[in-house]
Formats: structure tokens, C-alpha cells, sequence
DNA sequence: GTGAAAGCGCTAACAA
DNA sequence: TTGTTAGCGCTTTCAC
């Protein structure tokens, strides 16, 4: 672990200056956007500059302009299938405004307090979290000024900034569509207990079908993932009642659930049981699925979280804001007409 | 994009310093691990720390240690499912060692020179690269004494420092299963022309293929995503001798096809035609799937990449290393006996 | 074991 | 437009 140094070969704007036979603070403005330097100046320095592969040292930037240039990005490693997507995507578009992301992976509860301290130290200048975050936690952030931007969560009780994804209306749309199959008898299968995701879903769900005159015959829980689907789906239809159809909380689970259904229980899909998901993930359209369901916008979502933090990076004192998108309904051949009862 | 300075509320170590009523470089060593201190300087310091909020600051550190404790890791956004795993485990390891990753995402061939650039500006200590890479583009940031270690894929010839998977012995396996099953014409479904990693396992298929007396009857190109494999199957199978066998270059292709031929073309799979895969993505468990496949075993390639990265940061003259894991035969339900030909 | 002082590479007043 | 100067917050000799 010793640090090791290495050997000291980077150009640093002395050398440039020396070279281009300018002063130092020359070179510094020839690589600041707005500065005014005469054409030649520039020329003189650039030329040194390439001639001597100098690049800024961001580091040194940073520490005096106290601007990192540096966000961190909190995912939990639950990943679904869905966060990648979202990850790539946010990190792209940051690239594109200019800044670098620091990606930390929260495995459990006890991470976040280590990456906390790690965002300090670091310095960056701003963070996005797709990871679970106490108020408390989330509170350490932006008093020490540095903005937070929620991504598919907030605080009920807390204001925050956060990107948030809509779905009443389109879980209305699904709801409806189901009923319209002649579905009354709903299963539910939700994701973990402390997911607010899942939560607020599964509001939804519970109101649409209550207002399509549905009724809810069995309810189960899966962790997000594909396997804990298995379970749930037998316990889901093993139960007195039967559902004819089942909501799951993500498209994985819903997978699963179908799966399950096709595979181990041998019923028919739509046949028997309809299926519906959440999230619209590029797995749900795969021919073995075609799943019905509800997808999230994650582009617009990623250009709206990246573009809410950017602002507050830049501008400290804008105040929170949720930025809430329209999930869409999205009708694929894992529903059909409810079964003929006997 | 000005600047626009946050106000300084953060503790300097010359804050502590004041309220621990010690010098600066005292606070300064009770940081770092290895250092001399009393236990009673330790203990009035860490209790002004804690009070402050203080954490070192890691850019200024870096600036003086030319250490920044950052590895970049360079992705290419053509994911194909696979390396969000790889990613994650990456990042994970990493976090362990003391590290933070800056993570880049490489779209196209153009963005690499600008991500070489943030990685040389922000004195990154090592690079991990799943991306494509020309050994000029190596070259620069060796000779700029970054080690590199790429993951999956190498130079033929030059020398590197590189992950590898030897899929060798599974792929005989593994054509040897299906030339049992009675399997003589071959489909091969490559990835793009470029892939080295898509090259490398049809050359050992070919070879093992010809080991075993089969023969290829019909190839086809996919870019490695699952929607590209719906026209090259289409193009496998209508060739003038059928394939019974398809070997894809990597799963999801692999499902592509799978779902092609069940879905669209109305084969049984593998009654009428066997598939198999290359990754051992967890999509390819999927009842709906349950590929035949060569598994990767990512856990402990993103092991071996962390510490051949780890090792050569802290001893820069480490020479280049190949480091090779073995692949191993998974046999799933896609793959089954010869239809008995008319 | 502790403190004083130098300086990492840069930006940003300020002066010229 | 350009150069001079003073730090940013830290680590690290070097005395003591």
C-alpha cells in the first residue's frame, strides 16, 4: 500500500511556458474556455503544448477552483437488469456536459457510510443515487453543499431533488386492459418490502383494480430478481382463490413468473394466466416474453437527472425540484382473455 | 459552465490543527496509516476531526503523492448484458483495494482519444479496459506509465498486460456433445468482424469442428445483440444445406436465434435444431432459454483483473503478465439429438 | 514524537 | 493582452 511515486515525466505548465518562452499563467488561459489570449500567443503555447503531450492536471485545477468536475454515481448492485441501462446512459451524458463519473456500488446498508466519505473526499460536485439513502444520509450530503439528485425515489416527509417516474395512468390503461379480458381475480407479486418502487406500484395497482372492480386474491413477495419469482408464483396460485392474472413489480420478476407458469406449472400463458410487468427492459421484449407492461422513459430520465444536478452544481442555490416523467403502457402477448371458468 | 465557487465551509486539517491545539502536520500523519503518533495526540486530533467534520482532502493528497487513488475503467456501451456484471464486480473489488473508479463509457471508435485524455488529466493510476483499444492507443498510456490491463481481449502481437478466457477444452467438450447427439452441419453465428473475442471462439469452434468430423455448413454475422440474431438465423437456415447445430458467438445471440427459430420459424429447439451460446450470461438460465453454453467465470476474472492493476500501480515495473482462466461447459436443454432425416 | 517550512500544478486576482 | 504573485489543502523532509 505504500504510495511509490513514480518517476516525475508529466509536462506541467512550466514546461509548456518554458518552451513556448511565455509565462505560466499564459499556458493556464490558453486552456480556459473564455479567457483572451491573442492568436499567436495561443499558437505558441498549443504547439509546446502538444510537443510536450501537456494536458491541465485536473487535480491541481480542482483543488483552487474547488470544482471537481467529478459526480459520483450510488447504484445498488440489486441490479435488475435495468440499472446498467441507466447507468450507461447517465454517464454518457455527463461525459458530454464535461464532467467524469465516480461510480460506487452499494452492496449493503453499512456501504453508504463509507461512500459517503468517500464523495467528500473526493470532492465531487455533486451525486446521483439510485441506491437506497436514509434522510440522515442524504442530509450529510447537502450540508456540506453538495447537491443530490434521487433517482426513482424520494422522501415522502423530506424534499429533495429526484427524478421520478408516473405510472398512474398507464397502470390505469393496464389495469383496464386486463379487466376488459374479463380479469377480476388479481395476484400480486411485489418486490422487497422496503422498495419504494415497488410500494408506490403496487398503490397503483391496488387502486386501479379496485376502481375497475377487480379484486386482489393473493399477494406475494420477490426480491427483483428473476429466481425469486418461482416461489412467489406458486403461492400466488396455489392460494383458494386463483388469479387469473398477475402484476408483478419489475419486468424480471414478471419473467419469472411466466416463466414458471409456461415451464414448471405447465399452465398456458396467456392462456390461463395473463402476466404483466414493470419497467419496459430490453429482456421484456425478447419473443419468449413479449411482455406486457409499463415502460419507464430511462432515457428522458437519465437527461433529466443528469441535467437537474448540472444546474445545481452550477447554480448552488436552486432549490429542490421533482421532475416526474409518464410512464407508458405498453401492450405486449403475455395478457389475454380470461379462461372460461368451469 | 462558470466556475461559480462554493462557499468554503469544508474543515482543512489546519482547522483541526487550531481546535486540537497541534500542529497541521500533526493532523496530517494521524491520517495516514503507517505513521508515528502518540496515542494522546491520535486521541486529541481523531476528537477535533470528528467534531469538524474532517476527511482529508483526496485531490490535494493526490496532488502531493501523485497517487489519486483512481482507476478508470473503460466500457464499451455495447453491452450485451454481460459486462454490467463484469462491471459491477469490478468496481466492488476495487472499493476493497482502497480505489474509486471513474467509469467511461466508449460509444464510438472517436471517443476513446478524449477518454485517454480525461484519464491522463485526471491522473488516473490505472486503466482497465473491456473496450477496443489500438496498441497506439496502449501505447500512449503505457508510455505515460498508466498500466493497462485489458480485459478480454489482447494483442497478438504486442505485449500486454490482459484477462483472458480459455475456452479451449469447453468448446471440444462442447462440439463434441452435440457431434454425440449426431450433429454433423454447423450454423456458425459470429459477432462483428472486428470482435477479437468473437473471432477467437470461432476459430476454436471451426477446430473442434473439424476434430470431430462435423462440418460448417453456413455462416452468418450478428453485432452480439440479441435482435441481430433474427436475420442471421434466418440467413443459417435457409442456406442449401441445413444446419442442425448453431453455434452463436456469445448468449444473447444465442437467444436470438433460440427464439427465432421457435417463435418465428416454428422449430422445436432442440428437436428440430440445437443452439448453444458462449458468456453464461443469467439470462441464459432462464427456463425459457436454459443454454447450452460456455460459462465465463467473471467472479474471478474481475479478480484477477483488480489485482494485476492493483499490483502494477504499486510496483510500476512489473512486467506484463497474461493471466488466462478456463471457460467451463455448461450443458442446458437447448441442445439435444439429431432429427432423424428423411 | 512533534512542528516549521517547502512545494505538488494549477487558477485568479492584480499590475503592467 | 500579458506577467507577477499568492495561495488551494495536503504530504514530507528536516530540525528539534
Amino acid at each position: 500500500m505504500e504510495p511509490s511515486p513514480k518517476p516525475r515525466l508529466r509536462a506541467t505548465s512550466y514546461d509548456v511556458a518554458r518552451l513556448a518562452g511565455v509565462s505560466q499563467s499564459a499556458v493556464s488561459r490558453c486552456f480556459k474556455p473564455g479567457a483572451s489570449v491573442s492568436e499567436k500567443m495561443r499558437d505558441k503555447v498549443m504547439r509546446a503544448a502538444k510537443e510536450l503531450h501537456y494536458q491541465p492536471n485536473a487535480i491541481a485545477r480542482g483543488l483552487i477552483t474547488r470544482r471537481s468536475n467529478l459526480v459520483a454515481v450510488l447504484v445498488s448492485s440489486q441490479m435488475n437488469f435495468y440499472y446498467p441501462e441507466v447507468l450507461f446512459q447517465i454517464t454518457d451524458r455527463f461525459s458530454k456536459r464535461g464532467f467524469r463519473v465516480l461510480l460506487f456500488t452499494i452492496n449493503e446498508e453499512a456501504d453508504v457510510e463509507d461512500c459517503l466519505n468517500q464523495v467528500w473526499q473526493y470532492q465531487a460536485d455533486g451525486v446521483i443515487s439510485a441506491s437506497y439513502l436514509t434522510i440522515e444520509q442524504h442530509k450529510i450530503l447537502e450540508d456540506r453543499n453538495i447537491p443530490v439528485v434521487m433517482f426513482n425515489r424520494y422522501f415522502d416527509d423530506y424534499d429533495t431533488n429526484s427524478i421520478w417516474c408516473d405510472s398512474v395512468a398507464a397502470t390505469d390503461v393496464m389495469i383496464k386492459h386486463l379487466t376488459d379480458f374479463g380479469h377480476t381475480q388479481f395476484g400480486l407479486l411485489q418486490g422487497p418490502e422496503h422498495s419504494m418502487v415497488s410500494a408506490q406500484r403496487m398503490k397503483l395497482v391496488r387502486h386501479a383494480i379496485e376502481n375497475h372492480g377487480g379484486r386482489i386474491v393473493a399477494q406475494a413477495r420477490g426480491t427483483y430478481r428473476y429466481e425469486s419469482a418461482a416461489g412467489a408464483t406458486q403461492s400466488l396460485m396455489t392460494n383458494a382463490a386463483q388469479p387469473t392474472a398477475i402484476i408483478a413489480a419489475n419486468d424480471m420478476m414478471a419473467m419469472g413468473a411466466l416463466d414458471e407458469l409456461r415451464n414448471v406449472m405447465g399452465c398456458s400463458v396467456p392462456g390461463d394466466v395473463s402476466v404483466v410487468g414493470y419497467d419496459g427492459i430490453g429482456a421484456a421484449r425478447f419473443a419468449s416474453y413479449e411482455l406486457t407492461t409499463i415502460r419507464q422513459p430511462i432515457g428522458r430520465m437519465a437527461d433529466a437527472a443528469v441535467s437537474m444536478l448540472v444546474d445545481r452544481v452550477e447554480k448552488p442555490d436552486l432549490s429542490h425540484e421533482r421532475r416526474v416523467l409518464i410512464g407508458s403502457f405498453i401492450q405486449g402477448t403475455s395478457t389475454g382473455p380470461t379462461p372460461i371458468q368451469t
